[in-house]
DNA sequence: GGCCCTTTGAGG
DNA sequence: CCTCAAAGGGCC
């Protein structure tokens, strides 16, 4: 497996409704794909132009984590000396799923478990067979619950998006969109995915929420809680477009310092809050995300590390690292 | 296989 | 009680 991208989501509508401009379409991918990266001030990391290749070294777990750039004057590398470092590690588990467990009452999944296919899920939606099995043996689940547990995430999805289309306009700060002219869906934007849902098993959604690991020179990545409009329907996010191409300045206080890690267990309304949140100094109306190194699952679990204070950083947009969905089969990576 | 609805049970 | 996640079952 390997990347890293995305916890999640809230299990209860986050305050912040995020769903606002949600009006997916069945399904979803999005369009082009546009992420955020933290990185040195001004600094392209990935060299614009290139494009996300296959996935990245599979297995090979913290290799690429890059000294971020000498040059840079930080290094964030969770395995620089000069980096903060906190212990992490989940918490002891006492309800590991058995893998044969017969159905005899509701079994909870670990917490890692979950983590790993939220995780997964972030960024695919629908896992070919082969997928679900590789995911099923890595997690000691089953096919099955794998499946299911996929299948009730997607229900949950729409679920959340429906309500949140319903309310969308009245109440709640629906994510003060600087930009929010673009929530209609464009269906062609959906690459991967197979509207003809039937088959989709024989198409494996590509996944456009690729992974972060190939860029190793982003120290650091914006995700966006699951649940939430930072994808519209263009692929753009309603309240951090108006940034696009433009590095985006983002100086935190010289006294401050983020922690990234607290517990990286963001799975539904009660550890939503674990991530990191813009500081409001910030100033990214309505932007909220959650912050994750680099290479998130390729250090899993990941690192607790803080930003190194008194630097000007860059909210840099890549779109053009999406535009185009690799074809790769995504199946070794868990 | 997916969707959808329902059931079950854990936790609040 | 209630909510919600895991699972069951019917249907396509």
């Amino acid at each position: 497996m390997s990347s890293p991208d995305a916890p999640l989501t809230p299990g209860h509508r986050p305050r912040l409704s995020l769903t606002a401009h949600m009006a997916v379409p069945r399904c979803f991918p999005r369009g082009p794909v546009t992420r955020f990266y933290w990185g040195p001030e001004g600094r392209d990391p990935f060299n614009t132009g290139h494009t996300e290749g296959g996935p990245p070294g599979k297995g090979d777990p913290a290799a690429d984590w890059p000294s971020s750039s000498p040059d840079s004057g930080i290094d964030l590398s969770p395995t620089d000396p000069a980096c903060p470092k906190l212990e992490f590690s989940f918490p002891p588990e006492v309800d590991v799923v058995k893998p044969q467990e017969k159905t005899k009452g509701r079994v909870s999944f670990s917490k890692e478990q979950l983590f790993l296919m939220h995780e997964r899920f972030q960024r695919q939606r629908y896992l070919s067979p082969m997928q679900i099995q590789e995911m099923a043996t890595s997690l000691g689940l089953t096919y099955k619950q794998v499946k299911t547990w996929f299948q009730n995430r997607r229900m949950k999805m729409k679920k959340i998006n429906k309500e949140g289309t319903v309310k969308n306009g009245t109440d709640t700060l629906q994510c003060d969109s600087l930009t929010s002219t673009r929530s209609e869906p464009a269906p062609g934007f959906y690459p991967g995915y197979s509207t003809h849902g039937r088959n989709s098993a024989i198409g494996p959604m590509v996944n456009q929420f690729q992974t972060y690991v190939g860029h190793p020179n982003a120290p650091y990545v914006l995700v966006p809680e699951e649940s939430s409009p930072w994808w519209n329907a263009a692929g753009g996010h309603p309240n951090l477009d108006s940034h696009f191409n433009k590095p985006y300045q983002v100086e935190p206080s010289a006294t401050q310092e983020m922690d990234f890690w607290q517990n990286v267990l963001v799975m539904d309304g009660q550890s939503q809050e674990t991530g990191y949140n813009f500081p409001q100094h910030w100033n990214f109306p309505g932007a909220s995300g959650l912050l994750y190194p680099n290479k998130l699952l390729q250090n899993y679990p990941p690192p607790l590390q803080k930003y190194p204070p008194s630097q000007s950083y860059s909210l840099l947009n890549y779109p053009h690292i999406d535009r185009a969905p690799t074809n790769w089969d995504d199946s070794e990576e868990l």
